[in-house]
Parts: C-alpha cells; structure tokens; sequence
DNA sequence: GACTGTAAGCTACACATT
DNA sequence: AATGTGTAGCTTACAGTA
C-alpha cells in the first residue's frame, strides 16, 4: 500500500524545462558547502536573520493572541524540560582545586584530516539521463524547416 | 619562547643546551594545547634542515616528525605552521601536496601560493599527481583557493617555461592530463587570467605545422571563445571549412605514416582537429561536402581509438542535412564495415597485424581462441556497435518517424544482445537502451530483459541495465514501466542499495534520488533504505554515494512539505536502527556518529528551511517535530541503550511553533518519565 | 574527588562585501 | 570605511571513568 505513483511523461525533459530547474538550483547554492557526506556534516547556523524575519511577519499577520499562547508557555515548560532532565541531583558546591595537569595529549587520531575526492555533485546529475547525452543546443532545428519537408517526400 | 631560545642557540652553540631544548620540543609538540604545539613546531621547523639526526625514543628525525603532524594534527593551525616552514625536497613534497586537500581551506590555498608557486621546477612532480593537485585545485569549492591555483600556473608556473606556453604545454605533459579534461580545464584557466596580455593568431603555418601542444591549444582556445561567444575572434582564429578538412586529412595521413615514437602525437594532434571541427560554422556547401567525404573516409579507417569515433560521428551529424540523413549516412557507414570485415575475413595479412594491435586492450574481455580472423570479425562488430552507439546518443526522433534505424536494431543490436561475447552483449545493451529512448513501445517490451540483466547479469552488465532501466523509468513514467514487471521494481531497487557493489549501490541510490525528487516514486521503506545506506560503515568510503545522497536528502525535505513529512515517518525508527547499527560495529569498522546522525536528520525534518524555501509556511507543518518529540519519548521510556543518542535529538528539534495539544502530549511524558526514573 | 571528553554559548577577530 | 559573516578559541558545565 506503500508504493503510490505519480507521474506523467518523460521526467527530465519536465523538469529541466519547468521552473524546478531554478528550484532545485537553490539546492545548488545552498548545499555548497556540506557537499562532503556525514563525516564533514557541520550544522551551519546564522539563520537568525530570516527567523526573524519570519516572525515578524507572522506578527503582523497572525494575531498575537497566538504568538503569547504558543511561543510564551512553550519557552517556560521546555525549561521545565531540561529540569527534569536531571538537574535536582546536582552535587555540593565546592572550589576545585587543580593540581599539576598532564599536559601531552593523547594522539591517537588516525584522521588525516584530509577532505575526499569532490565529485562535484549537483542538481545537473539529478535532471539527466544515465545514457543518453542531453544536448543544450539542437543540432537540426535550423535547418529542418526546409529539408525536412523535402526528405519526408522524398522518402515517401 | 622556545622560539627565542631556539634562535639564542644558533647564536650560542652549545651542544648540551641544544639536545635538553630538542627534547624539551619533542614533548611540546604533544601538547594538549594548540597554541603550545603551534610554538613547538615553528621553533623545530627552524631546526629542520640543520639536524637528521632520528630521535632516539621513535627513530624518526625532525622533518619526519614535522610531516607526521602535518597529516595528524587536529588544529588546521598547526598545520599551517608547518606548512609555511616546511622546507620543500623530495620527502617533504609528496606530504605538502597532499595538504592541497587539507579539510581547512586556507592551508589548501597557502600549499598553492606558498609553497608549490615557489617550486624551481614543477616537473619534479609526477604528471600523475601534478593534475591530480591542479584538478582539485582549480575546481575547488573554495574561490580563494582556485584562484591560488590558477595564479600560481597562469604566474609562476609558466615563468618556468620563459613565458612561453607550447614551451609550458609541452613540460606540463598535457597527453598525460587529458583524462577527466584536466589539461583543458588548466589551459582554459591559464588562457582565461592571460588573455589579455597575449595575443593569439592562427595562421597557415601554424596549422601547417601542428604540434600536439599547438593542436591542444588550438582546440582549447576555441572552446573557449564558443563558450564566451566571442564570435567575432573565432571567425577571426578560424580556417575555412575547407581547408580544416583538408588539415585533418593531412594530419590523419601523418599518423599513419607515423613511427612507432611518434605516432602517438599525430593521434592526438587529429583528435584536437577533430574537436576544432565541431565549432565550425558548415552553412557553406562546398565546405560541408569536402568535409564530409574526408571523414565519411576516416571513419572506415580499421584502428580508431573510441573518441576519434565519437567525434567523427559527432562531425558526421553536423556536416548532414538532417536527422534521417545522419542515420542513412551512419547506416551506410555500418554495412561498408560490415562488408570489408568479410572481406578481409579471406586474406590480408597487414590489417590482422593492425587489429592484434589494437585488439591488445579488447582481448582480454574476449573468449580464449586467438583465431585473428575471428577477432577482427568481433572488432568489427564492436565499432559498428560503438558508431551505432554515438549516433543513437544522437538521435531524438521517434522510431515511426526515423524507421531506417529498425533494420540496424535487427541486425546489428539485437544479435550483440544475444551474442556469447561479453563485450559485444554490453555493448549491444548499451544500443538497445539507446533505443528504447526513442520508442516507448519497444522499451516497455524490453523492460523485463534490462530487469533479468540487473538480477543474472555480471557486474558491468548489471550496471548498465540498472542504468537503462531508471533511464526507461524517467522517460515512461514508474506506472507504465511496473505495470510490465508488477512488483519487482521495488524489491529490484531494495537489491540493488543492499549489493555488494559500491558502483551498483551508487548508480541504484542517484537513480532513485532522481525518481523520487522528480515524483516518479515515492515509497516510505525504500527512502527509509536510502538513509541507512547512506550512513552504513559499508558506506563510509562510497564517495560518490555519500556526496549524492548528502545532496538529495536536503532537496528532497527541503523542496515540499509532503517530502518531509515522509522523512519524519521513518526518521524515529531509522534513527534507531542506525544506533544500533553503531553499537554493534566491529573492529574496523567505523560510521558517523549517532549525534552527528541525530543532528543531520533534525536538520532535514527541520520546517524552518523549507518555509525559506518556499518563502512562505502555508502548508507547511510546522509542529512536524513536535510529533517526532512525542515518538522519541514513546520509545524513550522502554529501550536504555538508546536514551543517550534520543535525548540528544530532543534537544535539536524545533519545538517553537508546535500546537498546544502535542505540547501538552509531549510534557505528559516527558513527565512519566521522570517519576519512573525517581 | 581527580580527571577526562563532550557540548554549548560567548567573544574577538579576520575576512569579504558593499 | 562600515558593515555583515564565519570561524577559532575560550569558558563553563556536566557525565562518565576507575
């Protein structure tokens, strides 16, 4: 029940002609960085700019009835959250004292701390065939108009 | 500090001061803090070149040292110290080339403009390395760094060769570089910073007087200028139709002609020709014609190298009227191969001596029997079937409209398909799919020999029906193509991710990645497969997969909310499956992280990036993690060994905008929770 | 209680952009 | 020159180890 389809014909051609083309190369600007699989995953912050943003604009749509109903009680019991986590069970205060400290460290770090070879992976790979070539530019389609219209009669 | 001691000692030697302080370094450069082991290093580099003798705890010398961090180090600045101070001789050089893929990009940049811009002579870098480091260099995803790159051929590299480029070309071995366009990609580049400050003419003599760096250059500048649409300078730079033709056709006759040693330039020289040719303009008739009876010659020739043939074919297209021209013209050239392998097939010593030759690298995938006659025949077969190939890759009418190439598939593709000769049965197949892109009916016909060829074929067969078959399935659409095979294309799929080859694995994960970002597909347990894929120990060194796969899971949560959602179903359990996978590994395994793991999949079920996306939340659920949160705890409260890993994706998912009532569902337990563990 | 490794938040700085 | 962006390093806190 899992395996539903959708589809028409002809995929790329769709796409690399409709507008997800564009879409998908956000992907491509996007997904810059982080090209390199989980190994050299880092979460890249700084959204604080559009989030803003974003909430502005859901204040002066939205009323702020549900702006103080959702985000305030949220902030309060998600603290209550990290409580519970298990902070009651703290440990007596008390002063440490640091005595000498070891300083080599410990390198058994076999990373060579290199990145892998980039295949340069990008929205192209998505909107192509396997086999067939996809020629930007059509090769005939100038001349057609002409000889196309002799060779059909020719042949036939 | 130990800087300045290391410098009072060159002042002062004294050789009881200089041990105590060398030993003294060797520990700092274990230190735990990067800033220590940045001075400890500085000073030992300062040490380097007067000092080999080994250290008597490891037996390694300062240098060797000095390069052992260099690759080891966790702090990129350390490792830029060392960089900067490593003098550059044979042993060093290999570890300072290898930093041009150092994860920091700054130590990337600095090898190039430091260090290998500084090298008196760039040949003492093997050819094969050498464009290794420009191919990454150039097309680095850093533009600071390609631009080090490219300043350091388009400048200091080419002062090597007095400023002369063929004199530049000819040291940098470009036939060595011609694998994945390397060579081009470096001429361009280095014509691209210096094109102003020089001025390119092409006139008789030099096309005259062809060598393989001119040739080269020739070809690159042309390319370049197409691809800048600077027309007016490639009519300028340009011969006639006509005499290009008969160029080539000089040159090809050269090659012939040409001594062992040399017969390797001309080959190359007639491929850069070839490749001019295709940036001609063939609206003048006389031009198009005598280039076409020079190639409709060539292409008869019996030992072409494969991109001699996809030129030609390629030319050929170019100089006919039309696309049922091309194909009459191609068809023509097929039979009169055909035709002179049987004749040949009776005598003619001299061409069996020239397959052998050529058969060198075909005879190992072909059957035991060394019978030349049979081998030429098989070779013939083989270019027919490659012509057959480069025209099909061509060709876009539809079948009804182009019938001519129904008499080729009958008798040419079809027999390869079936024949016992391996290299003929890929070959054949790789036609045949070519095929199937221009008539729906014969491919729906030929699905279940592409899926028999993915389930019984070997590997290489295996791969280009996997490859035909996603092909047929974004062309046709998944519900016609199931329709012919019922169920299988699914349980096709799962064997395929599971195959024990990294390739298969590959080519079956981006042909999914692109049936399902194309809607094509769409199934919860094949994505759900996907993820483990891509996080498998099994994985870890499938570059290609991983780079796909870490391409498509953004797209693919991040383009439409029902996508993420899907996402978020399987995630929970996935994630499970994955920690466990973790806990398990063996002794030499090794995979990401389950944080790392719980980090990326909070980011894909993340609303916030597709609202971006979509530059507005209408549709978008954005308490869609509020109900992952309600899974975690639900599984939470019955495993242990998981609670570590799902507490931590807890604290990564964006609870901000979730309803009241899951809010509330989440505090509820997380309450239980907390009074089951008191 | 010492000592490690890890995670998260903050600050300062270098860099790029305009 | 002024701005924003991204990163390295520091600090703090906590949990596990033995």
């Amino acid at each position: 029940h899992n395996t539903m389809e959708i589809t028409e014909t002809d995929q790329v051609t769709n796409i690399s002609t409709n507008q997800e083309n564009e879409l998908l190369s956000y992907f491509d600007t996007t997904l810059s960085k982080n090209w390199a699989g989980p190994t050299h995953w880092k979460l890249r912050k700084t959204k604080s700019t559009s989030v803003k943003q974003d909430k502005n604009h859901d204040d002066g749509t939205n009323s702020a009835a549900t702006e103080r109903s959702q985000k305030k009680p949220s902030a309060r019991l998600f603290t209550i959250d990290f409580l519970e986590g298990e902070d009651i069970i703290t440990d007596d205060i008390f002063a440490l004292p640091r005595r000498a400290n070891i300083t080599v460290n410990n390198t058994k770090d076999h990373s060579l701390h290199l990145l892998p070879d980039d295949e340069n992976f990008s929205s192209k790979q998505l909107l192509r065939y396997f086999m067939k070539p996809v020629f930007s530019v059509a090769r005939w389609k100038n001349k057609n108009f002409k000889s196309q219209t002799d060779e059909t009669t020719e042949i036939v | 500090m130990y800087l300045i001691l290391t410098n009072i000692l060159f002042c002062y030697n004294s050789e009881d001061l200089y041990q105590d302080l060398k030993s003294a370094l060797y520990y700092r450069i274990k230190d735990k803090e990067a800033s220590v082991r940045i001075q400890a290093v500085t000073a030992l580099s300062r040490l380097q070149s007067a000092d080999d003798e080994p250290d008597q705890k490891d037996g390694l010398t300062i240098i060797q040292k000095l390069t052992w961090i260099l690759r080891h180090d966790a702090s990129a600045e350390v490792r830029r110290v060392i960089i900067l101070n490593l003098e550059i001789n044979d042993t060093t050089l290999p570890s300072l080339i290898e930093r041009t893929r150092d994860v920091d990009f700054i130590n990337r940049r600095i090898v190039f403009e430091r260090k290998l811009s500084q090298i008196a002579d760039f040949q003492v870098i093997p050819s094969e390395a050498r464009f290794k480091l420009i191919k990454s260099g150039l097309s680095d995803r850093d533009k600071s760094v390609r631009k080090a790159a490219g300043k350091m051929i388009a400048d200091s590299w080419i002062k090597q060769a007095d400023q002369n480029l063929l004199e530049f070309l000819e040291r940098m071995d470009i036939m060595d570089g011609m694998a994945g366009g390397v060579s081009e990609k470096m001429l361009a580049s280095l014509l691209e910073l210096r094109m102003s400050s020089m001025s390119i003419k092409f006139d008789g003599q030099f096309w005259e007087n062809l060598s393989p760096e001119s040739a080269f250059l020739a070809y690159v500048y042309t390319n370049l200028l197409h691809s800048k649409k600077m027309e007016e300078q490639l009519d300028e730079i340009l011969p006639e139709v006509t005499r290009h033709a008969f160029y080539i056709q000089h040159y090809n006759n050269l090659w012939h002609q040409a001594t062992k040693e040399t017969e390797g330039e001309y080959e190359f020289i007639v491929a850069q020709m070839l490749g001019v040719a295709k940036k001609l303009d063939y609206a003048d008739e006389v031009g198009r014609r005598k280039m076409y009876s020079v190639l409709r010659e060539m292409i008869l020739e019996p030992d072409l190298p494969d991109d001699h043939l996809a030129s030609l074919v390629n030319l050929m297209s170019l100089t006919a009227m039309d696309e049922r021209d091309f194909t009459r013209i191609m068809i023509d050239v097929i039979s009169d191969i055909q035709e002179q392998a049987d004749i040949d097939d009776v005598d003619n010593e001299s061409s069996s001596k020239r397959i052998k030759l050529e058969g060198l690298a075909a005879k190992e995938y072909l059957s035991d029997e060394a019978d030349p006659q049979i081998l030429q025949v098989m070779l013939a077969k083989l270019k027919c079937l490659s012509i057959c190939k480069f025209m099909l890759e061509i060709c876009e009418e539809s079948l009804q409209d182009n019938s001519t190439i129904y008499g080729i598939l009958n008798q040419l593709v079809i027999p390869a398909v079936q024949s016992k000769e391996v290299v003929l049965r890929e070959e054949g197949l790789h036609c045949l799919g070519l095929v199937c892109h221009l008539d729906k009916d014969l491919a729906l016909h030929n699905i279940t020999l592409f899926v028999h060829c993915v389930s019984n074929g070997h590997d290489e067969l295996k791969k280009k029906a996997l490859m035909i078959l996603f092909d047929m399935i974004m062309k046709y659409g998944y519900p016609t193509v199931s329709e012919k095979i019922g169920d299988v294309s699914k349980s096709l799929f799962e064997l395929c991710l599971d195959n024990v080859s990294p390739d298969i694995q590959y080519i079956a994960s981006e042909g999914l990645a692109k049936l399902i970002l194309s809607r094509s597909y769409k199934n919860d347990d094949t994505l759900k497969l996907l993820v483990l894929l891509y996080f498998f120990p099994t994985s870890i060194d499938n570059t290609k997969l991983q780079q796909c796969l870490t391409y498509f899971f953004p797209a693919y949560c991040h383009s439409s909310s029902e996508n993420q959602k899907m996402m978020s179903s399987i995630a929970i359990s996935t994630l499970q499956d994955l920690i466990l996978t973790y806990l398990d590994l063996e002794e030499g395994e090794s995979m990401a992280a389950p944080n790392v793991i719980s980090e990326m999949i909070a980011h894909w079920t993340d609303p916030r990036p597709l609202v971006e996306y979509q530059r507005s939340n209408d549709d978008v659920d954005m308490s869609i993690q509020g109900k992952m949160a309600v899974d975690i705890l639900r599984t939470l409260h019955r495993a242990d060994i998981l609670r570590r890993a799902f507490c931590h994706i807890l604290t990564k998912l964006y609870l901000d905008e979730v309803d009241q009532q899951t809010l509330k569902t989440i505090l509820d337990l997380a309450e239980i929770i907390e009074k089951v563990q008191l």
